[in-house]
DNA sequence: TCGCTTAAGCTACAATTGTAAACTGTTATT
DNA sequence: AATAACAGTTTACAATTGTAGCTTAAGCGA
């Protein structure tokens, strides 16, 4: 994914992102707006303005039908390996095992984690 | 850390910080110009705007000396493992170890990398 | 067919961020 | 002492982000 897609996936963008990666198929606004107002307390303006962004920015497909069905551009795992990577970049100077030992050193972890992160690492083997 | 606090470090004042963090001692202005003019090609200007904007949200202390000497008010340490938990929150769903699977599955990890975390894991044991 | 609802597009506006100049007072140098 | 240089403070200004209203046109129910 290129810098300038997921860079600029803001933090209220990233929610209407997250439901269009839930759904299976494009959605209408409607069905944007349904889950986002409450869950969010957005007003439907809100909601078609980070829609809108999104679709400028190459992050969200819209197709014609009746009314735009809109579906993500990029799927969640292409966006989270770009967060994490663009993390690792950023603050542990392009060292992915240090953001792992400080996740170790800090109570990052929980139990089933460590129990996971263990299997992980012995199937590897 | 506090989530007012951390959060609000933005990428620009993080090179600010990240050079208070390399430094033993608290660093007057002087000192910080000469390193970020350079390597960030930045006014002098743009850096006392970003070492106040560090001090008024509590992310650098100012000693008075006969000039202030500006030192960092959180551990790199305290911030990667803050910025690490919010990139769990925001886009692993809280899951850590999602996480580590998506670094693990999107060849985000050098051999080395792999190498140590089969050490770490099975120091764990 | 006539409104009502609402999608789509355009506009708005304050807060934050990146970047920096202007002003003011102090210190060091000649 | 006069001046240059620069620390500290205030102000600036455009781009981005969070949040949302207004307008226009189209579809749907009465």
């Amino acid at each position: 994914m290129s810098d300038n897609l997921a860079s600029k996936i803001t933090d209220s963008e990233l929610e209407v992102m997250k439901l269009l990666w839930c759904a299976k198929d494009a959605l209408p606004v409607t069905a944007i707006r349904e889950q986002l107002q409450e869950s969010k307390g957005w007003e439907p303006a809100t909601i078609k303005t980070l829609i809108s962004r999104l679709v400028s920015k190459g992050a969200v497909l819209q197709e014609k039908r009746n009314v735009y069905y809109y579906s993500p551009a990029i799927t969640e795992k292409e966006y989270s390996s770009w967060a994490t990577k663009d993390l690792i970049t950023r603050i542990f100077n392009g060292k992915a095992s240090d953001l792992i030992a400080s996740l170790v050193n800090s109570d990052g972890l929980s139990q089933e984690d460590i129990a996971e992160l263990r299997d992980m690492f012995k199937v590897e083997e």
